[in-house]
DNA sequence: CATTGACGAGACTCTAGCGTCTCATTCAGG
DNA sequence: CCTGAATGAGACGCTAGAGTCTCGTCAATG
């Protein structure tokens, strides 16, 4: 049963985080139906839960990206397969929002920062092939769809859309953006 | 010299927190140049310099909103205007990111709702007047213009963008999306 | 039935950080 | 020069929460 508590910790731990990111062990050992002393017995310290917890969304992350890589033929179609696996499993690493600490764990970051790289080369690839708007920044659009993802995984986890409904959304902004198919000669119009 | 230390004191908890969520009225004061005793001078208690901070980024949108809205005719225009002018004073709130404390203050929870609600009804305006694409949620479309100030208003605080860049880019994203304008067809057939 | 391992409960220590208070200093205005 | 307000420095008490330890219980296993 030791894996079992483990894995009710680790679930309980990324719940209560994202609720109240300042919750204390305490809280988390309650909302995970185990002794605050069996924490400490899976887990070294409150930082080593965190990182357990960090380095479970990373991998979790890196297997969604990876399946969803190896069905695609190009790296436009990559791009969209990972956005909708990783907003897929976006309750996983919600809890990120507000883990500053985390910030102090160099495996954590340098995994972080290889994810977003990948997301870049992927952006940058995406565009060779004609799909990204050229006027764009990479940096802009790395960001933007974080950002997008970051208010999918929000919205769901708010009760606001369903997984699959918000999936379809962060893609479709993405592709088209929010304006109707006129909006391109409507903004230049604005801007005159 | 009141106003002026407590400005700075206001300023520095600004800057600090943004970088670290977590930081002490120690850390704070010291970044301000102030003694800590001066802090509780000027504010009750932690709460409520974090209440004066996010009274301050509330009534600082507001501001930004009224001015941009003043000068729109249509809502479109308004969401424009608005979307930028929020995106040029994100510095000031993007410590909000991790206020958790912060949901504990009515006012503050209110004034927040008010805007998302002010936000959501300009929306629903800018659809009426055909400028929202009509298979799109209203709760996704706010959702996802939240998101992308958000990415906008990180990517300045990285120095990834200039501010002017990052508002013209968030509109450009709002209204056409990231990929080239034939994306919409590419989507389509990739769903085929 | 005896053993073993995981667990819950709870007592305990320790520290960071909040909030209060005091006292000396500085500086501006009269 | 005198006075008062604002400040800096720092001592002090207090509490929440981290981390440790012990003991009794339960369940599985032999």
């Amino acid at each position: 049963m030791a894996l079992a508590t483990r894995e009710r910790i680790l679930e309980a731990a990324g719940a209560t985080l994202s609720r109240n990111p300042n919750a204390s062990l305490d809280q988390i050992a309650v909302d995970a139906r185990v002794g605050r002393a069996t924490v400490f017995r899976h887990f070294e310290s409150r930082a080593g839960l965190l990182k357990a917890l960090a380095g479970r969304a990373i991998a979790e992350t890196d297997r969604a990206t990876r399946l969803a890589a190896a069905d695609a033929r190009t790296a436009t179609e990559a791009l969209k397969l990972i956005t909708r696996a990783v907003v897929g499993a976006g309750e996983s690493f919600r809890f990120l929002d507000s883990a500053a600490e985390l910030y102090d764990e160099p495996e954590i970051v340098e995994a972080y920062q290889r994810q977003m790289s990948e997301l870049a080369d992927l952006v940058g690839a995406a565009r060779r092939e004609g799909f990204i708007r050229p006027d764009l920044p990479t940096a802009w659009v790395v960001a933007s769809i974080d950002g997008l993802i970051w208010a999918a995984c929000r919205a769901v986890g708010d009760g606001e859309l369903g997984v699959v409904q918000a999936k379809d959304l962060v893609w479709e902004t993405i592709a088209d953006g929010l304006s109707t198919e006129g909006a391109r000669e409507d903004r230049h119009a604005d801007q005159a």
